[in-house]
DNA sequence: ACAAGAAGAGTGAACGTTCATTCCGCATCA
DNA sequence: TGATGCGGAATGAACGTTCACTCTTCTTGT
């Protein structure tokens, strides 16, 4: 397999497609202009990708896969529960700022057809085994006492809709975000869940 | 269709953009479908609006101002901050679950190129003059020591993020969603910004 | 070593479909 | 009869997708 030159276009129409994407929306993102954008033809799209669909479900993998990661590679377990929950949502929302087309491009994809079993299932996982560090953080937490015991979805509530929030503002551009910022909105979190 | 008897054409037309929207999205709801819903002409819709940008311009103004009416209702400035607040949450939660459409339509406005500017505006505010009772809410809550003090742009973050984030938990429909879950995330969002 | 040919990646004009919008004929009522 | 409100076929633009073609690269026979 010749994986160095192949790569390259795939990896040029799914960057010129976030770009697109993240600027314009979906429908808004004419084939034919991703195809420009990344330096190709537009039947070469259709080499790599069945159609727009799997275009936009592969980017969601090349996506989310880098993102989850970051999510778990900032946990660290050795912690005391506080502050790995206030590290989880800081890096979280950094990571977010940082990746504007990312964060932007997950936006649109949860709140469409594309993505809606996901978000659910990413909440609800929590009512069934933790597979994840995330949920174990809440488990550990409430075993411990550190954590309040509230209903399981309000806990990924409190998390992910600030994060959320924050980025979104933060995009906007009316105000720089700093630290003392996120540090504020972490810690704000955490008063929301603890015991 | 009988609905002609409905003299008010407006009235139909908006009723029925307003359901597709919030099922399928603006762009998966041909104007000749609204039509048909609304159990008009096609044509007659540019009778009452210029395109199909105005009628989901309308659509907004139809959808927010009752909304905002809802939201400043419930607050009761004779009640102290934290009931005030509490109050706050459960009924914007409350309003937003029972008016699924109205959630799911102005979610995709906000995400879009439509709505972008009023977000922000909706947020910055707080910096500006506080002319609304929400807004004074946090002042005077600062003022008297009962809420913390905080970077302004956090307070929605941590009001708007969870109560965003729970309805749309909630329209899922993986799990009854009951007064003692509301009443809990808002005494989260409390928890969170509380002194 | 090299030419001829196969293989298949890349291309973009052309196609069929879908949609927003227009336009003209029809119905209703004064 | 004229004016007004309405309907829906007609229109044209824009889009996703296709396919016949070119160009590049690799294989093979000599």
């Amino acid at each position: 397999m010749p994986p160095a030159s192949t790569k390259d276009l795939r990896t040029a129409i799914l960057e010129a497609a976030l770009d697109l994407f993240a600027e314009n929306g979906f429908h808004s993102s004419p084939m034919s202009r991703i195809a420009t954008l990344a330096g190709v033809g537009v039947g070469s799209i259709y080499r790599y990708f069945s159609d727009k669909d799997a275009l936009i479900h592969a980017l969601f993998d090349k996506v989310d896969t880098p993102l989850k990661k970051a999510m778990e590679d900032t946990i660290d377990t050795a912690l005391p529960t506080n502050q790995q929950f206030i590290h989880f949502v800081s890096n979280l929302i950094r990571y977010l700022c940082s990746h504007p087309r990312d964060f932007r491009f997950l936006e649109q994809y949860y709140n469409s057809p594309y993505g809606i079993d996901k978000v659910h299932a990413e909440i609800v996982e929590i009512d069934g085994e933790p597979t994840n560090l995330f949920t174990r953080l809440f488990l550990n937490g409430q075993k411990e006492g550190s954590i309040r015991k509230l209903p399981l979805p309000v806990y990924p509530v409190m998390t992910f809709g600030p994060v959320s929030f924050f980025v979104r503002y933060s995009l906007s551009g009316r105000t720089t975000v700093d630290d003392v910022m996120i540090r504020a909105t972490a810690e704000a979190c955490w008063n929301a869940i603890k015991a």
